[in-house]
DNA sequence: CGAGATATATTCTGAATCGAGCATTCGAAC
DNA sequence: GTTCGAATGCTCGATTCAGAATATATCTCG
């Protein structure tokens, strides 16, 4: 059996959801959206259906009943295999002990953040505290909700992770842009002069960035 | 001109190089690792060609040259066009503007982690918070290299970042095993006494775990 | 000076992904 | 009674990805 590669999360979650109990693929998208799953694992129709035959070739579900109700398109339920168990905890175990290298848009943009003006940086920045803002009001207030209902927290600490991470972007964003704003962050006025120059004609000049950049090139090791 | 889709931001990091500067891809790829940039945008080498192909089907960047050296295969040198540069700025605002949803593989693991008993938790968060201590040393002390070596804050504000969301998420595993551990987190007794019982026949039970969720199968709100 | 490691530079291929589309049924409202 | 929208359930194809494979040049070290 050919070793599958631990790409997409959505597999374990279909693994996760088969332990329960048999089921056909769309039942299962329900099921996670039902639960709010779809919020922690990414989930469209078309990888579903993908993994789930991956999931087949390699043994660890298998089909346990095709069934048609009246003339809607026939369903297959599927259920969890012995192996497909072992592999569930195996991965989960790796997944929580090894943190994974993440590559986050924001980290990206970060990386690339000197392509716009400081001023344009501050006014986006509190944007987007805003929006951590309401995010993070939004999960709190659905955790308030789940505690009220009687949710144990064990089947929403995702969120609770969430918050934690959210509120600690909060913090780096709010943080960042005041120091840009009142002139703090260092090299502020480099940067400054950079695009001050760049307005008059338009754009960032290639070559000013170039000279800029330059005794930063090498390495910093 | 059909709008290409923002997925990859390593087309943000091509056309963010190429505005500096023409090059061919392999050249980009090198740049990209030197700063240190493929710790924050995914780089490898074939979706480096493939992404180049699709920027220049959609105008946003142009042959600029092809030459050979020697018998090395030809190399093709791209630059960057108006409508290039426009995106950049266009995709680099959104991006620092507007939280895009992510989904980091710990939070899916978060999402099911019933499967797995309180003790084999708390075991293996003790190991990731060292795995996430050592992260956290290494990046503090790049950035105390990169401050010794000259280097503008502005030039490793991703790492800045990182370095903050790491020890959010720390903090959380910390927390998270301790409570487990102390017996202080709400409904670890329910939760141990499933596993409990469990481990007397092998692993969960499927039934057993079926008949724990059914109180909360319905949507929180 | 020859062998192997490393650097240069791209191509290929199979797999994964994702959104859109298709086809049916059912319920509610008009 | 019929139309319209939501729900049910799956399929398809275009794109994108990752990583191996390829091919040559240059460096290094005994």
């Amino acid at each position: 059996m050919a070793s599958r590669s631990r790409t997409n999360p959505l597999a374990l979650a279909v693994l996760a959801l088969l332990w329960e109990r048999p089921m056909h693929p769309y039942e299962m998208s329900m099921t996670l959206r039902e639960r709010r799953k779809d919020e922690s694992v990414r989930l469209n129709f078309g990888s579903l259906y993908s993994v789930v035959d991956s999931l087949v070739k390699h043994g660890l579900i298998e089909a346990a009943s095709t069934e048609r109700e009246g003339n809607r398109p026939t369903r297959t339920v599927y259920r969890i295999t012995d192996a497909g168990a072992t592999e569930a905890i195996d991965w989960l175990t790796d997944l929580v002990r090894t943190p994974a290298k993440e590559f986050p848009q924001f980290e990206a943009a970060l990386s690339f953040l000197p392509l716009l003006g400081p001023d344009d940086v501050v006014r986006l920045l509190r944007l987007r505290q805003t929006s951590l803002e309401r995010q993070v009001a939004g999960l709190e207030s659905g955790l308030v909700d789940a505690r009220a209902m009687g949710l144990p927290a064990i089947f929403s600490l995702e969120s609770e992770y969430e918050v934690t991470i959210v509120r600690a972007e909060l913090g780096f964003v709010t943080a960042l842009a005041t120091s840009i704003a009142d002139g703090s962050f260092e090299g502020v006025d480099l940067w400054r002069d950079l695009h001050r120059r760049a307005s008059t004609h338009g754009r960032l000049d290639p070559d000013e960035l170039a000279e800029a950049l330059a005794p930063y090139l090498s390495p910093p090791q």
